[in-house]
DNA sequence: CGATAAGATGCGGGCGCCAC
DNA sequence: GTGGCGCCCGCATCTTATCG
């Protein structure tokens, strides 16, 4: 594919849901698909309502009228007519209404692009709330499923669904005609636009894409991603296994500098081994919040490696009482003092320090 | 509560490979 | 040789956490 077809098909699918989306809150794509040449005229596609009144109608040179002209010219206003009330009627027909739908007869996109948060979704409780307290602002989009008639498959929304089906609600949705390249992309776009991926999350449904054959260019574009970051998410999608992944869920605050270094302690067997054995351990189920869980992996995988920080030493006085401790952390050392010195003791340590430094390197220098 | 450090993210641009 | 593509490095900016 093209790079400019790629663009007209991104344009052709996102400029339609955001104009057929007024009340979904967001700003209209800026570079909305123009309107097909043969497309009713955009007031009456938007709202239906508007007065018709075709550009080439007003356009149109006025002639010299005789009773026959007249007569005419009247049949053909009113031939005119009828044809714009087929054309209201039409758009009426196809224009994308929001529909309510019992949650039971919708099922996720055949691409996933969650991890680990079926049941465990710390945001989920908030949006049942929210709905709850103020009903669902945003509609979903949906498809007839390919392989089962008179249910639904996703493109967007999951979440609100599965808020929908805990409150025992149906759900407002957009249910749009959309062929796995368009389903996928409205997803994606989704997504990018609400922000509400993680890391990890963006890089196996990126990877997800590639599997299932969609091309590179496509998916950068529908995630919004710059080329070095599109190769990072293959990377870690494919260096991490998926269900080391999923046990570790989305962790919201570990961004690609931890998952590539995790991705990269990954490529050994022993590692991969190591990891499967973390992510089965009773503390590692035990440990609420993905970030914290992943935190335990890429410790337990870093132990080798990476020596934990010295504690701090104790300096004792002549009673054996600790007067104040030596932190030698990140490379640097830094004295703590316990007690409140005297007036004076500042100045003092300042003329003092470089002789006791010039003493630790003589002490240093090898004898002979 | 402001200053600072650490971490996350987006992006520019160089390089190598490959097809034409 | 040229252009397209993917990989890689590193920098700038922004956000978040920590410290005093």
């Amino acid at each position: 594919m093209t790079g400019q077809n790629r663009k007209s098909q991104l344009k052709a699918l996102f400029g339609t849901i955001d104009q057929g989306e007024g009340n979904a809150g967001r700003a209209a794509e800026p570079n909305a698909a123009p309107t097909a040449p043969d497309a009713p005229p955009l007031e009456t596609k938007a709202f239906g309502l508007a007065k018709i009144v075709p550009a080439e109608t007003l356009m149109r040179p006025r002639t010299s009228s005789g009773a026959v002209k007249a007569m005419g010219l009247s049949l053909g206003g009113l031939s005119r007519e009828v044809e714009e009330a087929r054309r209201l009627k039409e758009s009426l027909d196809t224009v994308e209404r929001v529909i309510e739908i019992d949650p039971g007869l919708i099922d996720a996109s055949f691409v996933s692009d969650r991890l680990g948060r079926d049941g465990t979704d710390e945001g989920l409780g908030e949006l049942v709330r929210s709905i709850e307290a103020n009903g669902q602002q945003v509609p979903v989009l949906l498809r007839p499923h390919p392989d089962q008639a008179g249910r639904y498959q996703t493109a967007y929304g999951h979440r609100r669904i599965q808020a929908a089906a805990r409150l025992g609600r149906s759900v407002k949705a957009i249910v749009r005609s959309l062929s796995d390249t368009e389903l996928v992309l409205a997803q994606g776009k989704e997504n990018t636009e609400r922000r509400d991926l993680s890391f990890i999350e963006r890089a196996f449904f990126a990877h997800a894409l590639i599997a299932r054959g969609f091309e590179r260019g496509v998916v950068q574009d529908a995630l919004s991603l710059h080329k070095a970051e599109m190769t990072r998410f293959l990377q870690v999608a494919e260096a991490v296994p998926l269900r080391i992944a999923n046990a570790i869920g989305p962790a919201p605050k570990v961004g690609r500098p931890r998952w590539m270094a995790l991705a990269e302690l990954l490529k050994g067997e022993a590692a991969r081994v190591k990891a499967q054995d973390e992510i089965t351990s009773s503390g590692f189920c035990a440990t609420t919040g993905s970030d914290a869980r992943f935190n335990r992996v890429f410790e337990r995988l870093n132990r080798r490696t990476k020596p934990p920080a010295p504690a701090p030493m104790e300096v004792h006085g002549a009673a054996g009482r600790t007067i104040a401790r030596i932190d030698t952390a990140r490379g640097r050392a830094r004295v703590d003092f316990v007690d409140k010195f005297e007036a004076g003791f500042a100045e003092y340590l300042q003329a003092e320090l470089p002789k006791l430094l010039e003493s630790f390197a003589l002490s240093r220098k090898p004898k002979g």
